[in-house]
DNA sequence: CCCTTCTTTGAAAACGTTGCCAACCTTCGA
DNA sequence: TCGAAGGTTGGCAACGTTTTCAAAGAAGGG
């Protein structure tokens, strides 16, 4: 095959029997080309297939065009669901959407130190990346404008949700329905507790408090196999809890997995709570917190363009997001004068 | 904040004392740099964190290290995996990942013939887009090297499994345990059959020709309201099947949920196996067809990767990877004379 | 009818790299 | 001692845009 020969602008210019300069004006959407000779450029530039290069606009503008996006993990529901809302948004407002999966802290320190985005995208949104103050100044060295979706962060522009009062609001219904036994599993990973994590837990300790309930906490890998984990232990003390809150719908799924195992009614004998409302969550019928996180994704973007195109000045930079409490059948009041040996 | 002013090349060359085609050498790796001098250029360039101008570079050399990935959806479990595949081996390989969502076969015209893909990346991976013929013949149009990635098309570049031969295996599965009424549901887009489907449902139709059993399909919409529903149909027909294979594990999974409703066992009342191994699949203990997702997206970016790199003549245009029958517990014998009606 | 003011256009200089070619400096063989 | 060959280096012209500046033409007021 023969190389790929584009059209260049001149090309378009040439056909069009005017110059350069008035080609680039015109395609470009800037004023002062005659609506008449706008409209034979752009014709022939459809008539050839031209393309400007972004390449070489950008070599002059210092804009590219594109918007980098950093993920720990491109795999779970949460992280496709934000990527379709920014795709979305990148894609509307005519940017390219860069994607890079950063595993952990180690893998994004190389990352930043490289530097591979700077001077090639125009900002960067850190997607649940969980950093802490000396991390995140880590990121200000790549000298790019950074939007943080899904972790509040003082002082940056960041799209969140409240998981603070979101998780005291499904502990508060687990209350109502007459539970004081209730449990919560936190996750941990490798590198610790997530931000989310710690909220959500400040979420329920205080719930529990102001009902003057005792709290009951276990800590376990993040996930389904935690939730199974967790579950296991939990079934084995001395009073059974009659409710579990779990972290994460995953962690909640594996919750049910070792109850159903264990021919226990769900919510007769345990009700089960999770927190994210992803497929899963319907499938199995669960009472949860529903995240918008497909909005936190066009939110991000949209304001990573913002920052982009408006300079400086921007008034919102923290957005927060409304969660929703789900109520399937996944929770119910406990029965009278048991816990699990119903 | 002052605008943030990245060093060029030519400051390296200054802080290094050597002229502007020497860094670009040391820098490039190419040969012809005297061993102290290259590391004193690299040093330079590292003390003012310098990285150079992809869009420059491309500008003369043509190539933009970019590579783009049209996908019809981002949210279910085989993207993510795909991509998670794509994204390290294009890294390792020093390339950058672009995703494009490009919904349905419509918008996919439209991205084509606005073409902001040409010239702005070096080759398209078209991820599960499920093309005819008229609709690979227009990605043509874009002028850039395509790799089909879980999609067969003769005399392109493509990576595939042999989804045949998979459900033959799957079915002869159930019809050695003594199956011999399996129901085979099908899934159907808005926009119709996958070649995966097709392409299932032959392996399928050929095993229980092979063995003189009556072949069963119903066809529902994909995912699991789909499963639900077929689910639903088979259980009110006249002498309902022992077993049910479904195109995959998320159509399976809807068929498990109903099934549960009804209070009937698996394996003992219905066996079921589903298609994918995705992560639904262990937790429902789902025998099913594991195919190497991942595996998938590291070829496909390679092959995309050494089309750009080794010009024309490659070796391996196809790949055709193994899938790996893997047996649960959602599959056992059928129960001697009963149905659904145990 | 001339002069001013706008609008529309074209020419040319960047932008930050790479690649070609010529110049230089060694080293070595004759 | 000189020439040739090989290994390094620097100069300069691209690459395809945008942007500034000045020129040309149209419109309008006196």
């Amino acid at each position: 095959m023969a190389a790929p020969e584009h059209p260049r602008m001149s090309d378009v210019a040439e056909r069009a029997g005017v110059s350069l300069s008035t080609v680039s004006r015109a395609l470009r959407g800037a004023s002062g080309v005659a609506p008449k000779v706008r409209a034979e450029i752009e014709n022939a530039a459809a008539e050839l297939g031209y393309v400007v290069s972004r390449g070489a606009s950008s070599l002059v503008t210092g804009r590219t065009g594109r918007v980098a996006v950093l993920v720990p993990f491109l795999q779970p529901w949460f992280f496709g669901v934000a990527l379709a809302g920014m795709n979305t948004t990148l894609r509307d407002a005519g940017r390219d959407m860069l994607v890079y999966q950063v595993g952990d802290v180690g893998e994004l320190d190389d990352y930043i130190h490289s530097l591979p985005l700077r001077r090639n995208v125009d900002a960067v949104i850190a997607l649940a990346l969980d950093l802490d103050e000396r991390e995140i100044a880590r990121l200000d060295e790549i000298g790019l404008p950074v939007v943080f979706c899904s972790q509040r962060v003082k002082g940056r522009r960041s799209i969140f949700i409240d998981n603070t009062a979101a998780a005291a609001e499904a502990t508060r219904h687990l209350l109502n329905l007459g539970h004081t036994r209730i449990a919560y599993i936190q996750s941990k990973d490798q590198t610790g507790f997530s931000w989310d994590s710690r909220d959500r837990l400040k979420g329920y300790q205080q719930a529990m408090a102001d009902a003057g309930a005792e709290p009951l906490v276990l800590t376990e890998r993040s996930g389904r196999e935690g939730g199974a984990r967790a579950m296991g232990k939990l079934m084995s003390v001395e009073r059974p809890p009659t409710a579990v809150f779990a972290e994460s719908d995953d962690v909640a799924s594996g919750v049910l997995q070792v109850v159903r195992r264990s021919r226990l009614a769900v919510p007769g004998a345990v009700s089960v709570i999770g927190f994210d409302d992803n497929d899963l969550a319907a499938l199995f019928d669960l009472t949860t917190v529903s995240q918008p996180v497909q909005e936190m994704g066009e939110h991000a973007a949209r304001l990573a363009v913002d920052l982009v195109d408006g300079g400086a000045a921007q008034s919102d930079h923290h957005v927060r997001l409304e969660t929703a409490f789900v109520v399937r059948h996944s929770t119910g009041p406990p029965r009278e004068n048991m816990g699990l040996h119903g």
